[in-house]
DNA sequence: TATTGTTATACTCTATAACTATA
DNA sequence: TATAGTTATAGAGTATAACAATA
């Protein structure tokens, strides 16, 4: 029976979610605004829109998400050189210190939600988590499901 | 360091989310409507207030939740003995049976979902998974968080 | 005066569709 | 004609507060 497994998923989630809206409290955008700034962080800077399929958003709510991280100065817009339609977006040096801020509030909550676990056990539980997150990834993948949990 | 606990919690409480979501897309109010079923199925027939305590819901979003589980004939309600102010909510026979039809659906679903694991990882998940919960029920428990992941 | 349930109002999000400027 | 980004409008969902009946 499965009976159990979907009350542990559901506090456990329930909790992260907690933690991590708390971690992403003072960033402009909440987890939406954590999920632009990881993505800008590696590779090349993308346009608008390219950063919303990345993150699953609408371009529309991308707009205004963009004015608010703008605003309060974490990421940098200018225009794409090669398509002057596009606007390329760019992670500020004050984004890349906040999101670096973030990352560590969200590992030691991670840490703090484990801490009735022993290394080997919460080693184990990363490892089975995992698998069936891959599982779980190869099914179907509907598109725009961003919420506060998404962090 | 915790990297990848967030990404692997998040892919499995999204998957989660998304079959439980189907298992109760034809139930009235949806996660909500179901977490009152269950929450009527067992003990003495509660007042609206009692149920949204209990369910960590709003009485007025309550009201219009019951308006439309009673419209389908899934619960019904009658004047509470002791107190005129307060009304009495009963499952229906109909209810019950829904109900167990969406307990199915949803053990299931959970199954579907650890497919790749063998019977010992399975049961070992489960069990570090309960613990990880039993520790952030522990926590402050902000109430009022209800959503599609509520099953 | 406080409480149960209901209804009305306002507010927040989101989605859709127009609009501009480029291609 | 199609695309990137922006802006405007409409809808769903939620929260707040006012209301009627009873305690």
């Amino acid at each position: 029976m499965g009976a159990g497994l979907g009350w542990a998923i559901r506090l456990v989630s329930a909790a992260f979610r907690r933690v991590a809206t708390q971690s992403v409290a003072d960033l402009p955008g909440g987890a939406r605004g954590y999920l632009v700034l990881v993505a800008l962080a590696g590779g090349e800077p993308p346009t608008q829109l390219a950063l919303a399929k990345q993150v699953s958003l609408d371009r529309t709510v991308m707009t205004y998400l963009l004015d608010d991280l703008e605003a309060h100065g974490l990421v940098t817009r200018r225009p794409a050189p090669r398509d002057r339609r596009a606007r390329q977006v760019l992670l500020a040096d004050t984004g890349r210190t906040r999101l670096d801020g973030v990352r560590r509030s969200l590992a030691a909550a991670e840490d703090r939600l484990l801490t009735d676990l022993d290394a080997p056990e919460a080693a184990q539980l990363r490892t089975l988590l995992s698998r069936v997150a891959r599982t779980a990834q190869r099914e179907a993948v509907t598109p725009g499901e961003v919420d506060e949990a998404d962090c």
